[in-house]
DNA sequence: CGTACAAGTCAACGATCGTTGACATATGGG
DNA sequence: CCCATATGTCAACGATCGTTGACTTGTACG
């Protein structure tokens, strides 16, 4: 909410002058930095704002300063997460390329540093009555809605919750199994079965009581 | 692995007589009952053994005398939770069904008893370092390796992954938003976009490299 | 130069964590 | 009846939790 309440930039930039020990704007970045790789591999309640600290080389008491507590960190890092709608970049058609792709590990994703996965953010701490909510929100405008809204036809809301779902359900199959691992022939299968149902999902809805033309895979 | 290690029965069955103020059997069943309820609401850190234990009405000690720690009381749990394959309960073919009733509320599952739900007990300690793989391991060694033995054809590893990551990543649009809710109609749509996608996953593999044919979602 | 204030340090708070060992009590077999 | 013991109670351990307030130090402006 109020990013400067306790802190405000003292004075006007310094740009490129002997580099002061002292520097709110990259202290706060470095903090962020390490919690969104802690958060990515913990659950919201494991992570201790003395390990993000350390992490940070960086006092525990200014997460607390700066953020106003772990909660308003992970409230910063959740508001990001899922930003942008990368997903969306190059439009509707091409986000099952997209997302085959970040799901078989040939990632693209922007920030990768550090351990950090927008994915495994997501999924740590979705369980957690604190978090989840926060995830819960965030997920909701930076994703579902713009998803929804890019999805033509009817039903729109129910079909984007679907592919969320899907997309959710294989990064936890990846993340928590060992899948799509060695064989490029199994990788290439689980592409195209991702594809399939992905493409299921983003298909305009048909008529639930029409000629209801059966749509098996495979004829 | 040791059950009876610290705790034996100590006399044969009392049947229905008297019953006693100090029954080891039940006092563990209620730790359990209490914990899966705690397990399927808070990430696994984020649940203290002295909530369990208050809800059971039981001492917290007793929670490491019966399961040796908080870990193994866990453990025992994810044992049990994907047990017994009830998904293919009907066979391979009904499993979608199934699901469906299942993700979209109109629960058969066996036991809801107090807000206790496989589906949420996975997703919520999924994150933690200490609970994932274990749940990994029983998610694999009871569901995705059944699955994966009743489907047919090939690369039945890589869909069986893809048609359990489907089914939790629902259960987790579900869960984390308020999807499937209220209009009829909505429903409608959720269960047939679903089946299709589902089906997808359980028809056997195809060709990888046959005519190569277009597989644009929409023309 | 010196002073005002931002930025960071430090120690400690009260709370809660999982676990342990000594102790009390109920229970059933001899 | 009485005692061995299975069962449960209790208090406390050391560790860690998130957060706070007072204090020190760096930095930039007058």
């Amino acid at each position: 909410m109020n990013r400067t309440d306790p802190v405000a930039t003292p004075a006007g930039r310094r740009s490129a002058k002997s580099l002061p020990q002292r520097d709110a704007d990259a202290t706060r970045s470095r903090i962020l930095e390490a919690a969104k790789k802690h958060f990515s591999q913990n659950s919201y309640e494991g992570v201790g704002v003395r390990e993000i600290a350390a992490d940070a080389a960086v006092d525990p008491a200014l997460i607390s300063r700066y953020f106003g507590s772990k909660e308003g960190l992970f409230r910063e890092i959740a508001g990001q997460a899922f930003g942008a709608g990368k997903f969306l970049a190059d439009g509707i058609e091409e986000l099952p390329a997209r997302v085959i792709r970040i799901l078989t590990g040939e990632v693209d994703l922007g920030d990768w540093r550090g351990g950090y996965d927008p994915l495994r953010f997501l999924l740590s701490s979705i369980g957690s009555p604190t978090a989840g909510p926060i995830l819960a929100k965030y997920l909701e405008r930076d994703f579902l809605a713009p998803l929804s809204s890019s999805l033509g036809g009817r039903n729109r809301r129910e079909r984007a919750a679907i592919l969320a779902g899907q997309i959710i359900g294989f990064a936890v199959m990846r993340i928590v199994l060992s899948i799509s691992g060695s064989d490029p022939a199994e990788k290439a299968a689980s592409r195209r079965v991702l594809a399939e149902a992905l493409a299921t999902c983003i298909a305009p809805d048909r008529e639930p009581n029409g000629k209801s033309r059966s749509r098996k895979p495979a004829g």
